[in-house]
DNA sequence: GCGTATCGGTACGAGGACGTATCGATGAGC
DNA sequence: GCTCATCGATACGTCCTCGTACCGATACGC
């Protein structure tokens, strides 16, 4: 929770006396995750991450056995929480707010999900840092977002479309580009959660 | 509409004298989409495609010119409209069925545009083919739907959600397997729009 | 039936990526 | 200040894939 990253004992930096600092290392992984986003996880080369952070191959391999253990640490160092801190004590309201911050990063967490979507079924490892570092803590943290809400008797607790909310709002992010050709905006998503989400739940203007 | 395929006239087979039938013809395009949704598009090698069919990589060559001209080539092919026919009379009726009819395909059409998503960012036939062959005759099947429930006063022309309803369709199928590991099938799809889309539109029972 | 184009099989060259090994230089630890 | 591990750079071997070229065999058009 500092302003350094609080990366666990299993750091490479931290568990052996490498060169390598914290801040360094994060190069390495901005720059393997920027180059998936953009040319997918297949066509993602040792070399070209060494290229563009300036370091040698044989620094990569010395640290992460191969590219997808490389690309698995990447992912981890990288988990954060965007809807964290979201809580105005009301639900509707945190889903209106939930749906601007997800407009923010829908670019990029679209393009990684969509960019190892498929090299995930073949690397069990990889497949589980995705889901730690992209999946479950979005889930979760609207999961919770929705507990509040059940809490504060805005929803009942047997509402039916309570278990499908996450999939409402992730499978909107996920299928835009698809649709129309462009990542959902915060203002896209402001317009779906209004349109579709709150009537849904029952939560349109007088009930929320 | 024949018994045979009715691929038009760009079709190899009917465009010079060659050997290879229509159904040989299908049995490569099978090939090369199996082969994508299994192993991703980056991994499907010619090689591989001609070796499944028992046939030579000359003779892919000859037909088509490069891969992914091939693949569109096979996408086209395999363009069909899985919600024709679909009209009870009733939107929330049509809507049930359409559910159930996308489970039935949402296994291999969704792994196809998982293994393709990335690949048409740099093709842009491949790109063009797979909107033509997954994507816009699905999503025209279900406005026509919806443009009939509205014809018939069942939902307002200016209901705020009609505009996102393709977009919960669709996005819940292509978010399922990363939310819970599985894909959606036609029970789990019927119960989401029983849950979500009607609710949505206002065709809980009693209105539809 | 004959000619010929296409078939399937295979060998080939080019290019690229993984992962390893080697080498001088540099910076941390004592 | 000395030692030594790690750094960056590069070359290398291996493997794979694309796309082409060549081969005898086969089946179609006439």
């Amino acid at each position: 929770m500092t302003s350094q990253d609080a990366d666990g004992p299993e750091s490479v930096a931290a568990s052996r006396r490498s060169k390598i600092t914290p801040e360094r290392e994060r190069e390495f992984f901005d720059a393997v995750l920027e180059q998936i986003r953009e040319c997918g996880y297949e066509s993602v080369t040792m070399e070209g991450v060494a290229a563009s952070t300036r370091c040698s191959k044989s620094t990569l391999y010395r640290q992460w056995k191969t590219k997808p253990q490389f690309v698995a640490a990447a992912l981890r160092a990288n988990r954060r929480v965007r809807f964290a801190g979201i809580d105005t004590g009301s639900l509707a309201e945190d889903l209106r707010q939930a749906a601007r911050a997800a407009g923010d990063w829908s670019g990029k967490d679209t393009k990684l999900l969509q960019a190892l979507g498929h090299a995930v079924t073949a690397d069990h490892e990889l497949a589980q840092a995705l889901r730690e570092a992209l999946v479950h803590p979005e889930i979760a943290a609207l999961q919770e977002m929705l507990a509040r809400g059940v809490a504060r008797g805005e929803v009942r607790a047997d509402h039916p479309a309570l278990e499908y909310i996450p999939a409402m709002m992730f499978g909107v992010l996920r299928v835009r580009p698809v649709l129309s050709g462009q990542y959902a905006d915060a203002d896209y998503l402001a317009r779906f959660v209004e349109a579709t989400v709150l009537p849904t739940l029952g939560l349109t203007q007088g009930s929320g």
